[in-house]
DNA sequence: ATGGCGCCACATTGGCGA
């Protein structure tokens, strides 16, 4: 099973780069981020000519949550339970015995922000909500934008984000949470290259210099993880005209284990 | 040099992302 979480920053825009994606990888299961549209809105025809079936949460103009499968998908639920948010970050469905949660971690803004503030409520309610989830979901993915870099080697230039957004120690002890869980971080279960990042900014050239974050994770309850036999971002995503300033990341799982 | 780019909407400028 070769699951994907991608920050499209726009279904509208990106959908060509979608149906490409999922026409040339092959992927089974896809976790979009930032599709930014109604749901009276989303694409179901095209992604469902192109093979696959789709559930989705979304919204005008900011987050929006959707997961394609080429399986079908069971068990549909919105949101984190006991945590009132309107904003559509979450979506959770059931794909072949394996519970897909998809998420859209908050940004925070800035550390003085009262988006900061609730990047950390809505962390420790996801945590509580897995936590959960956990006891009866045992193969269990949690894959999308975690606006967090777990480590300094997440990050293109530790120095120059030093106690900044994405980086803080409140942010990271949150990540920290959720491995508590039980959850496994998928990239790091294998011996990687130095400097691969997940985000982009726009700006500066960014991509061209690799100034960078990995801030997009795919974690894996330990019965996936030992069956999972590649974590990788797919780098060629953001060379495209037009693109997201996230690549997907990608991790290939081995059910028949 | 806290700008820059890209997307969206009560749009031709401002909010937001990360």
């Amino acid at each position: 099973m070769k699951i994907v979480a991608w920050n499209v920053n726009s279904l509208k825009v990106r959908l060509p780069q979608l149906l490409d994606f999922l026409a040339t990888r092959l992927p089974d299961v896809v976790c979009l981020q930032e599709t930014k549209l109604t749901d009276e809105n989303f694409p179901v025809a095209e992604i469902e000519a192109a093979g696959y079936h789709v559930a989705y949460s979304g919204q005008k103009t900011y987050n929006g949550v959707a997961i394609l499968s080429r399986a079908p998908l069971s068990d549909v639920v919105t949101g984190i339970a006991n945590f009132n948010d309107e904003l559509k970050r979450v979506i959770a469905a059931t794909i072949e015995g394996v519970r897909i949660v998809c998420v859209y971690c908050p940004n925070g803004q800035s550390l003085d922000s009262d988006k900061y503030a609730y990047k950390l409520a809505w962390f420790d309610a996801l945590i509580a909500w897995l936590k959960d989830e956990l006891t009866r979901h045992p193969k269990l993915a949690v894959l999308g934008d975690y606006n967090i870099a777990p480590d300094d080697r997440d990050v293109h230039d530790p120095a120059m984000w030093v106690d900044g957004i994405l980086v803080s120690d409140a942010e990271r002890a949150r990540f920290q949470g959720l491995l508590a869980l039980g959850l496994q971080d998928s990239f790091r279960l294998f011996d990687q290259p130095e400097k691969i990042f997940s985000w982009w900014d726009y700006r500066m050239l960014g991509f061209r210099r690799n100034q960078g974050l990995r801030i997009d994770h795919i974690l894996l309850t330990q019965p996936l993880a030992q069956a999972c036999i590649s974590s990788t971002v797919d780098r060629e995503m953001r060379k495209l005209e037009r693109p997201s300033d996230h690549a997907p990341v990608v991790a290939e799982i081995n059910l028949a284990v």
